[in-house]
DNA sequence: AGCACGCCGACT
DNA sequence: GTCGGCGTGCTC
């Protein structure tokens, strides 16, 4: 172990003399050491990519080897030498250094940091031969039992050009195009998937695919579904629900090209993977591929960029694709090139059932306090007693959203936060949904002592309890009373809790499911046949543009999830429970036209001048006070507003964020918005510059979001 | 980001 | 008299 060679022994063995190493290391972008790799010396040569240990100050840590870069010109800089280098390991390749050093630079991060974090925490932990040891036990364990593999299904003739497109030969040298492929749930995409893999990993013995999906909860059945197939081979999965030593040994294994399919959540995106000819990025109009802390990378856009520079193979499915994706896919006609992106379109649903219906229930014709319409309450009594399933959903969970007090308008706002807490009757308990800062019930108005303090609004928790009153009287056809279940972050709080909870769903255990947005995706329930939304209208005229895209997916999602079993399909229905019936999302929803949707979406944005016809980037600051955050935002922008590269970009003045305050942190935004998507990369760094020159003592924190999804 | 060093309040 | 609060400052 310590036999590394000291930094002074010069007088080594030819070939030996000490080497100057460039390495990146874990530092955060405002560090003053971050902008180039650190150096350090060492006797021989390493190859860039090479994992390292480094001493950094006081303490020992994990680096990478990085393509040479003159030493800085600085008096007195006394180089030390490496500690270790893992040299069991196969360096990093070019194609994920290029990878690293871009998700760095479009989205204003370290090298360092970007680097360090797309590597398993647990590598930081071990010696060079603890790995040495883990690389023979992955070497050894093919972990695989012999098993014969699925079938593949045969393939309707959409299904089988959409293949035959994405796995066209490219034309010589050039990267193949990313391929949309837009299919109802049910139109068969996973088949397309597994069958592109299967084909892609015949093509070469080396060749590695990665398959993306949105989040955990949806890796186990696609896992088996791949698991099933490819019986013969080792799928490494990359999610953050695995144990330490499990993301380790699947980093390994793809890495080392022992797994030639890697299946994982957007971290997946900048794992080691030197045989990659195909991504698949499943529900690529997902929210969660894009990172929302550290660096606030797209895993999807990532993808994108990664398949061009290796010449691989990238399909993005969905059905209701995100319009950036469905723009950039567009037809070439009417003096318009097109898009970059290939459209795939397969829009048939192979041996299922119709697309269930759209039932829209005018809420303007029932009283003011009505939750459940009654014809909402009467068509899932029937359900129950044919002895089908329901499912509704509301986006809030929780008892109430607010308490309050009738007699002096006191309401529970969190002492911390620019927000109400919220009442959880199941533990009698306030609790804020932005700090988690919790209390329990006042017996009475803690300002005025009244004791009628009242609930305002309605969360699951309430809605399940309402549905129990309302349904008491009805039975099963078995006769047994209905059983009403909640699913929300609250009750699958538990690791796997949302997994059992699931199962007694499948197994028929319950007849109404409550829940949030959660239980939309995803899920197959064979025996829900009727889907509702309670209260979808904030949506539609909120101040975030995407919200109407967010929840058209949503709702033509979770109507997929009624009526999969054609058998009792016929009759599934989606209720919308709205005071807008007559809104145009509505309507392309009962006809399931996405693209009329879309098409109606995009004249808004182009219009508009919003994304994808324009390209932003958010900085948010927080401060003790609101005018210290606002201030600093806008004294970098005009501070940076004089440099050449601020010519085609548009810095809006900053502005409080929703929520204001955050555990009596004050959030401001700015908005910086371009035609020109370069232009605002060249811009950033310079603004970048500015927010560290313009940074004082007020300032807890700052941070660049480029392309952000919530405004 | 860590982790040191460094200078002021309540306790073994 | 120490333990420890977290405010600056440095790390190839």
């Amino acid at each position: 172990m310590d036999s590394t060679p000291s930094a002074d022994s010069e007088s080594g063995a030819p070939g030996q003399e000490s080497q100057v190493l460039s390495v990146l290391v874990a530092l955060p972008a405002h560090s003053p050491l971050s902008a180039t790799p650190l150096h350090y010396t060492h006797t021989g040569r390493l190859p860039p990519g090479t994992l390292v240990r480094v001493p950094l100050g006081a303490r020992a840590v994990l680096g990478v080897v990085w393509d040479d870069v003159p030493l800085p010109q600085q008096e007195g800089l006394q180089l030390r030498p490496l500690l270790e280098a893992f040299t069991a390991l196969p360096p990093l390749d070019a194609s994920w250094r290029r990878l690293v050093t871009f998700t760095a630079h479009y989205y204003q991060r370290s090298m360092g940091e970007v680097a360090l974090s797309a590597l398993p925490p647990q590598l930081r932990d071990l010696d060079g031969t603890q790995l040495a040891r883990r690389l023979r036990k992955l070497a050894a364990d093919k972990g695989l039992e012999a098993r014969t593999a699925s079938a593949p299904l045969p393939l309707t003739p959409q299904q089988q050009q959409a293949l035959d497109t994405l796995l066209a030969p490219a034309d010589g040298g050039t990267a193949p195009r990313p391929c949309l492929l837009f299919g109802s749930t049910g139109s068969g995409k996973t088949e397309v998937y597994l069958q592109a893999v299967a084909r892609t990993l015949e093509q070469e013995p080396g060749a590695q695919v990665l398959v993306m999906v949105p989040e955990i909860n949806l890796t186990p059945q696609l896992e088996q579904r791949f698991a099933d197939r490819f019986p013969d081979q080792r799928i490494a999965s990359m999610h953050s629900g695995l144990t330490p030593a499990q993301r380790l040994q699947g980093w390994l294994a793809a890495h080392t090209g022992q797994a030639r399919i890697v299946l994982g959540t957007r971290m997946a995106v900048l794992a080691s993977l030197p045989g990659l000819r195909l991504i698949v990025v499943d529900e690529e109009h997902d929210p969660s591929y894009k990172q929302q802390e550290g660096a606030r990378y797209s895993a999807r856009d990532l993808a994108i960029y990664r398949a061009h520079h290796a010449q691989a193979r990238i399909l993005l499915g969905s059905a209701t694709p995100s319009l950036e994706s469905w723009h950039q896919s567009r037809p070439a006609g009417d003096g318009d090139a097109g898009g970059r992106y290939l459209r795939l379109a397969m829009p048939a649903r192979i041996g299922a059932a119709p697309l269930p219906r759209v039932r829209l229930v005018d809420m303007n014709h029932q009283h003011r306090r009505c939750v459940f319409s009654p014809q909402l309450l009467e068509a899932m009594a029937e359900r129950a007693a044919r002895g089908e399933q329901s499912m509704v959903l509301l986006n809030r969970r929780g008892y109430a959203p607010v308490l309050h007090c009738a007699d002096c308008g006191w309401k529970s706002e969190c002492p911390h936060c620019s927000a109400y807490r919220v009442f959880h009757k199941i533990d009698r308990t306030l609790r804020c949904h932005h700090c988690g800062f919790t209390e329990r019930v006042p017996r009475a108005c803690p300002s005025c002592g009244n004791l009628d303090v009242q609930t305002l609004g309605q969360g699951t928790e309430q809605l399940e309890e309402a549905l129990a009153h309302e349904l008491r009287a009805l039975t099963r056809p078995d006769g047994q009373p209905l059983v009403i279940a909640r699913v929300d972050a609250d009750t699958t709080r538990h690791a796997g809790s949302l997994e059992q909870q699931l199962a007694r769903v499948h197994s028929g255990d319950v007849d109404v499911l409550v829940g949030t947005q959660m239980i939309a995706k995803g899920h197959d329930f064979r025996r829900i046949t009727l889907v509702a939304a309670l209260n979808p209208d904030t949506a539609l005229f909120s101040s975030d543009f995407r919200a109407p895209e967010r929840l058209f997916s949503l709702l033509l999602q979770a109507g997929g999830r009624a009526g999969r079993d054609a058998a009792i399909g016929s009759t599934s229905e989606l209720w919308v429970q709205t005071r807008f019936p007559t809104h145009a999302l509505f309507a392309a929803l009962q006809r399931h036209d996405y693209p009329a949707f879309a098409a109606q979406q995009l004249e808004e944005r182009a219009a508009a001048g919003m994304p994808p016809f324009s390209y932003q980037a958010l900085v948010r600051a927080e401060s003790r006070e609101q005018q210290a955050a606002q201030d600093f935002l806008n004294a970098a922008s005009s501070a940076a507003a004089d440099v050449p590269e601020a010519a085609e970009v548009f810095c809006y003045p900053a502005i409080p964020m929703t929520p204001q305050r955050v555990a009596n942190r004050e959030r401001a935004q700015m908005l910086l918005e371009s035609g020109n998507r370069a232009a605002l990369q060249r811009f950033l760094p310079q603004l970048a510059q500015q927010l560290h020159a313009q940074r004082n003592r007020t300032i807890l924190r700052w941070a660049i979001d480029v392309d952000p999804l919530g405004i």
